[in-house]
DNA sequence: GCTTCTCTCTATCTTAAGAGGGAGCGGGGC
DNA sequence: GCCCCGCTCCCTCTTAAGATAGAGAGAAGC
């Protein structure tokens, strides 16, 4: 047929891209007409391959996933992004969905879901996978953190002191504490570590 | 010619023991011989299939790479096992390599550097990457947490008081400050917290 | 106009954390 | 035998953290 999905990969690892090239090429409906190894090239690659589905890590170096679902469909509306993530925990998906991405995918997924995920996503179709569903109910029913509240966390998952977080955010220590005080709430954590081991485990943080 | 490599991939993500099985078998001197999706499937495959070179992940689920190690060194001392991790902070990395595998590689490797690791611990030439070599040294330099600071450190990191870990490692609370004490000292940290960022950098811990 | 939310700041109080000591006991190396 | 190290326990003292409660300013939505 002469209607083919071109596809665009980035991923940082060179054997991530290889595996995802085979597959895809071994496919008769499908073919990859370039690879990134970083976000910005991944921005590149689009622009000029314009492909139909854009296959993307989250976790890249120079610009991570979340700015290039940001900047690609902020010039490309139509875009058909499908998220690849190693892990399912991540904050993140959420943000890129809602942000317009049209699928994501968990790198431990088998063949036959992968390719049928990028299938979907080509033709527009949302691609949700159960396992992110379920996760995205959970996450419903939790409370979200504030901008000024998620800025307080990270400074205290690199272990800051309140006093040093107040310095930094150029407010008060007991304002600080008060933040402190709502992400503990939020996080449901008794302590400040407890609160960085619930953020890092649903990727509110990356450490 | 007839003398192949025989390796066999052990990684829990499709894509890339897609990826790797590829640029393996496009080498006219080595093979896939079998994959394995977890830790206890690696065991099985090599029990099986005795390949010339074991290409093992860290991170799997139900047994992780560094008992694998220990497992497969234990039956088969001359086993050639060539690690393959994410990160290079990873504490786990050195645990291996004293254990006697024969080399290490990271993932964001790319394809001519994963090849010649290949080939040359399959002839028993141990593989070491200048990333890791620098590491290797730094690390030499700080020193290293105790057994049971690590299994203290592990509970600070999950947010557990003092009290707590006191009570779960059936010691009194100042044992438990004692500990406390000594790996912020090593890890040369202010408060848990930044004991907790600092290990996790290093790979000491994974949250 | 009113409510709601976020961010900011205030104050007091209790408890946990961390600094700085010292010390006994068992095992392993010298 | 001795010494070093890891693990355990003890003490005091200071400071940071967290619980509780209240409140004002500004923005957004109804």
């Amino acid at each position: 047929m002469k209607t083919n999905i071109r596809v665009v990969l980035a991923d940082d690892h060179p054997v991530v891209r290889d595996g995802l090239a085979a597959m895809v090429n071994q496919q008769a409906d499908m073919e990859v007409v370039a690879e990134a190894g970083d976000g910005d090239e991944a921005i590149a690659a689009y622009e000029q391959h314009r492909p139909d589905v854009l296959v993307l890590d989250l976790r890249m170096p120079k610009r991570d996933g979340v700015s290039v679902v940001q900047r690609v469909l902020e010039t490309h509306p139509k875009a058909c992004i499908l998220i690849m993530t190693t892990y399912d925990g991540d904050e993140d998906i959420f943000q890129c969905l809602s942000q317009g991405a049209k699928g994501y995918l968990l790198k431990d997924a088998p063949r036959q879901e992968i390719l049928s995920a990028i299938r979907a996503v080509s033709e527009d179709r949302p691609y949700t996978s159960s396992a992110v569903a379920a996760k995205a109910l959970q996450r419903m029913a939790k409370p979200s953190l504030t901008q000024r509240e998620l800025d307080v966390l990270q400074l205290v998952a690199q272990g800051r002191s309140n006093k040093d977080i107040a310095r930094r955010l150029s407010i008060t220590e007991g304002t600080a504490k008060t933040h402190v005080k709502a992400i503990l709430t939020k996080l449901d954590a008794i302590s400040r570590t407890e609160a960085v081991a619930v953020a890092h485990k649903r990727g509110l943080i990356h450490l």
